[in-house]
DNA sequence: CCGGCGGGTTGACGTGGATCAAACGCAAGG
DNA sequence: CCTTGCGTTTGATCCACGTCAACCCGCCGG
């Protein structure tokens, strides 16, 4: 997609064995200078010079399989993880067996936010389908911080927009019902995909009826009737997980109608 | 409004008028560097020299009546506010005419980390009763926080806790029933009064019916009928706005309680 | 080919909280 | 003293969603 852009990156494109041994992938794969990823992730508006001490210290990276956990309730706090590829969910669970997804993170989002506060990571997040990770260390990041203005201050406006995201789902599961609740969750995970070069209009949900249903706070029945209800209504086409949006305003329309 | 301020303040400290003439109360809301609120809100860990610093990033105060905006979703985002006294709420309110209560914010914590994500503010912020802020510039703060280490850690603390505890409201909004609800709020501000040296046992909510009811996702009638049950179940005691803790053993088991 | 299984759909019914409505109680103002 | 008004309480009814249960469908292994 972009292989131009970054010190490092050109040194490698221009070298023998990136030309003709490395595979593409792994060259890709080997910092943030030449990440396809830089624009939503953490090192948007870096400078080339900064970029590359960003890249030493985005240490070491995991792969995941679907269904694994990246980090649990209650493990102490190290990483930041940025996402390189594939798809998350965070969710919180509490004594009595009671639990929330708390959300849904893709591609450039960054995960254990939630871990700073106490040094100790307050939910669990599980990798929804075979993913890969960037895990930084947290103190680095504040000392890097400490030295560029520019990742300092996009690093807070992460924080802050993870807070906002938030307000937005209070906003939601206080005050929506049910099929106002799903069409949101559906535009956003549409923007968010088009965000990506995906199409906003048709795509796969990574997550089971009970998730989307927990995230909601709804039953797994309720999400599935509305599913059917969005469907007779000709606003989406449903099949399993493949979702393919055919009235965008509608939905729109459906999720601020006021109740009145 | 306010006259001290700054390097201002130091002088006023050693100075025969601040000794003499000045009542104590106007002393200490001079400065951070001797404010009984320090150990709750930003300076916490700063030694002296770190807190002179901040004390003269924290330029302007503003006092507001009950019922004053601090400020309005939409506004241009420059000033962290820190609550010096008094009692806040935030609320989001979209096209349709829905609104829902974020949050209540009482002395030492922070107001408008909403903003730093778009510059803009989020929500609402109005005063619940009187009261009084320390403005801190943003860019301010983020400039000392790239000196101070231990301010840099803490302001990250207070935002990821801001994000661990929505998920909390999140997590209240999307499992937990109406009483369930209510047990939770009080108890958390129980436990807020407690940390602020009051008793945890008795307090007047600064907020009606309807702003809990806002909060919780609930209606104000649902609210009342809650208090009410509470009452007969011998866990409070309520007199308007008023509110005695019985029994809070037993509100933590009604929170905790199963429903199957 | 069959049988089991996990996720999804659909239907029938129950219920917690919303809605609608009335009345109360405290406070401010005449 | 009475009025006015707002916040709150309480009651009666309604309805969206939860609950329970049956069934379906695609997938995998035998």
């Amino acid at each position: 997609m972009d292989q131009t852009q970054g010190p490092v990156n050109r040194l490698v494109l221009t070298s023998a064995r990136a030309t003709k041994v490395m595979p593409a992938l792994e060259v890709v794969k080997a910092a943030c200078s030449n990440c396809s990823l830089r624009e939503l992730c953490l090192p948007i508006g870096l400078q080339p010079e900064e970029l590359k001490r960003l890249d030493e210290l985005v240490s070491t990276r995991r792969r995941l399989r679907r269904g694994d956990h990246l980090y649990r309730a209650g493990q102490p706090f190290e990483f930041i993880y940025a996402i390189r590829s594939g798809f998350f969910k965070t969710d919180v669970l509490i004594e009595d067996g009671r639990d929330q997804v708390t959300g849904f993170q893709m591609t450039g989002e960054l995960l254990g936010l939630d871990g700073i506060s106490s040094e100790v990571h307050s939910c669990n997040a599980i990798a929804l389908e075979d993913s890969e990770v960037c895990a930084i260390p947290f103190s680095h990041l504040e000392g890097l911080s400490r030295q560029i203005h520019t990742l300092q201050h996009h690093f807070h406006k992460v924080m802050s927009r993870e807070i906002v995201r938030d307000h937005g789902v209070m906003m939601l599961l206080g005050t929506m019902r049910a099929e106002e609740r799903l069409a949101a969750f559906l535009l956003n995970l549409s923007q968010r995909f088009k965000a990506r070069g995906y199409s906003p209009a048709e795509f796969n949900l990574r997550m089971s009826r009970d998730e989307i249903g927990s995230y909601l706070g709804l039953k797994l029945e309720t999400v599935s009737r509305a599913f059917s209800r969005f469907q007779e209504d000709g606003l989406l086409a449903v099949h399993q997980r493949k979702i393919r949006i055919l009235n965008t305003t509608g939905l729109k329309k459906l999720m601020t109608h006021q109740r009145g």
